[in-house]
DNA sequence: GGCCAGGACACCA
DNA sequence: TGGTGTCATGGC
């Protein structure tokens, strides 16, 4: 099976999903670091508290001060570690372009090195607020993404590798490459939390299940 | 009670 | 370059 082809079906099977979750840029931004290494229905918690306390954005973040912060995201784990990043990170982004339209308008190399400079932000963080919240034409490659290409017979691939892999077969359309990896999120919730090789999997991956016995790296 | 979740980083050899 | 410890809550 080749990138076409497990695109295909994941489009006959998801069509458009809409993903990223969130009503603005910022609190996608800010969606991003939370869930690191977290499951998503913690972090929607903790953006609700956020919400509630007027704290969903970049300046309210900035002004407070991460003691403000970490009480309110505490449902989405390490919330010292999250609340003094998403603090530093805030504000060196409001610091030097003011909003993210403006840090979009900088260009996918400067808005990219930037935020590899930022503690708390890694490859894959920086990569989805690249696609999602800033809207350029970058696809995230998460474990999820590396398993499923590895096991449908693609290879064992590094990040980079994957990357090329999908720019050379579907583009770089930056709707496309935010609902592939949308899809790739779908097919791991609706299909690798139940047993190994349940035999309904779309893709007919035989195992996604997540299990130390079972994982790959 | 143990395992896992859409990671990142410091430290070590 | 690669391995290990740390950060931590909530669902199953």
């Amino acid at each position: 099976m080749d990138i076409s082809e497990l695109h295909q079906i994941l489009l006959n099977k998801y069509g458009d999903v809409g993903w990223w979750p969130g009503d603005s840029d910022e609190e996608i931004l800010i969606g991003a670091i939370l869930t690191q290494n977290t499951s998503w229905s913690n972090v929607e918690k903790a953006i609700n508290m956020l919400k509630m306390n007027g704290m969903l954005s970049l300046s309210a973040i900035a002004k407070s001060g991460p003691g403000r912060i970490a009480p309110l995201i505490r449902s989405s784990g390490y919330y010292n570690q999250k609340g003094m990043r998403l603090f530093s990170i805030s504000k060196e982004i409001l610091e030097k372009y003011g909003s993210l339209s403006k840090m979009r308008l900088a260009g996918l190399e400067e808005a990219e090195n930037f935020l590899m400079s930022l503690k708390g932000i890694g490859r894959e963080t920086c990569d989805s607020i690249l696609n999602y919240a800033l809207d350029f034409p970058v696809f995230v490659v998460d474990k999820y993404t590396l398993r499923i290409f590895s096991r449908t017979g693609l290879g064992d691939l590094n990040i980079d590798e994957a990357k090329d892999l999908v720019y050379g077969s579907i583009g770089k359309d930056t709707e496309t490459l935010k609902n592939l990896h949308g899809m790739i999120v779908f097919l791991a919730k609706d299909y690798c939390k139940t047993k190994p090789d349940c035999g309904n999997c779309p893709v007919n991956v035989k195992c996604l299940y997540f299990l130390k016995s079972n994982r790959d790296q």
